[in-house]
DNA sequence: GCATGTCAAGTTGTG
DNA sequence: CACAACTTGACATGC
């Protein structure tokens, strides 16, 4: 901590470390709304229309209040909630854009998300939930997961975003046939959803060791989560991690994506898996500082977390 | 208003 | 063997 000189005009300035908000806010008054299906069925197929028509207007209203909100507040990166369309794959109440009423304007609304983020230099992303694996070794779960990473795709093309971030997946009792199973479902994608496709190391099955063969192979970025890495790290140190994680990105001219979070009850005794409101600034490790990055700040207390670490990084 | 149960989805590890 | 946790609560219902 010794070569952190307060003195002004020698402070050591960190890279420029990019912070990112992932999907929500805890304080400030910024809402996206959902709706599911079941609510859904008890209508008429134009009164769901119009319902989920409601829900995708407010959350193209409230992405533009989040961006607003980023820019004034120095927050360089942003995650776009899953569910931003909400139930747009369900099997029963699924719509396409131009079947909402309000499609026009919320289509607007997107592009002018995409001109704001692009001329504030606002990093978009998308983190598809649990339920989207590649390796499963069942093709409907496969299917189903395709389904929906198109979906996100598109909404990524709309709005600029340059990253859907997934995980390995299960592991079924082999980590080599799975990952197998991933590369052979990745080469059937199709190139736009391939070209913003990365992949982030987990807290249980795939370590960054893991995953660096497959990133070489398919020509993937890796997503390096510390956390994660700290809870189930191989045989890598953090600095021999970030290290392989940097060269995913360099080697296709890509800014490096990164994840920072801090253990809700320490990293002694009690499972360290969980996320704290806010980020120990002992938790970011030191050999991240002087890099061009963005790192995700994954907090519970939201945009409250990332400005604490921004003031923090600062120092 | 507020408490509570529910919500599309898969996999893993814990108690 | 049920259940919480996972990148993340929000919504609907009933009192």
């Amino acid at each position: 901590m010794k070569e952190r000189i307060t003195k002004e005009g020698f402070r050591r300035k960190r890279g420029r470390i990019r912070l990112g908000l992932c999907c929500i806010f805890r304080k400030e008054p910024i809402r996206f709304r959902s709706t599911t299906a079941k609510h859904l069925l008890q209508f008429s197929r134009s009164e769901q229309l119009r319902k989920l028509s409601a829900v995708c207007l407010h959350n193209s209203k409230a992405l533009l209040a989040s961006l607003e909100f980023l820019k004034k507040n120095g927050i360089g990166a942003f995650r776009i909630l899953s569910p931003f369309l909400p139930r747009y794959t369900h099997p029963d109440v699924g719509y396409t854009i131009d079947d909402l009423p309000d499609f026009q304007i919320i289509l607007n609304n997107l592009k002018q998300a995409r001109e704001f983020s692009q001329k504030h230099d606002i990093r978009l992303s998308f983190h598809p939930d649990q339920f989207i694996l590649l390796s499963s070794p069942q093709k409907k779960v496969v299917e189903n997961s395709i389904k929906e990473l198109k979906y996100q795709a598109m909404l990524a093309e709309y709005l600029g975003a340059d990253v859907i971030n997934i995980h390995g997946g299960g592991a079924y009792g082999d980590k080599q046939t799975a990952l197998a199973h991933f590369t052979e479902n990745f080469q059937k994608l199709p190139a736009e959803l391939q070209q913003r496709l990365t992949l982030e190391n987990d807290d249980r099955s795939y370590t960054v060791g893991d995953l660096i063969p497959v990133c070489r192979d398919l020509n993937l970025p890796l997503v390096y989560d510390v956390h994660h890495h700290r809870c189930n790290p191989g045989k890598l140190t953090v600095e021999e991690a970030t290290e392989l994680s940097l060269s995913t990105w360099t080697v296709a001219g890509r800014e490096p994506y990164f994840h920072i979070s801090s253990p809700l009850r320490g990293w002694h005794g009690s499972d360290p898996k969980p996320h704290a409101d806010f980020i120990d600034p002992d938790d970011f490790p030191e050999c991240w500082k002087c890099l061009e990055i963005t790192v995700d700040v994954e907090a519970k207390a939201k945009e409250l977390a990332v400005l604490e670490l921004l003031r923090e990084l600062d120092k």
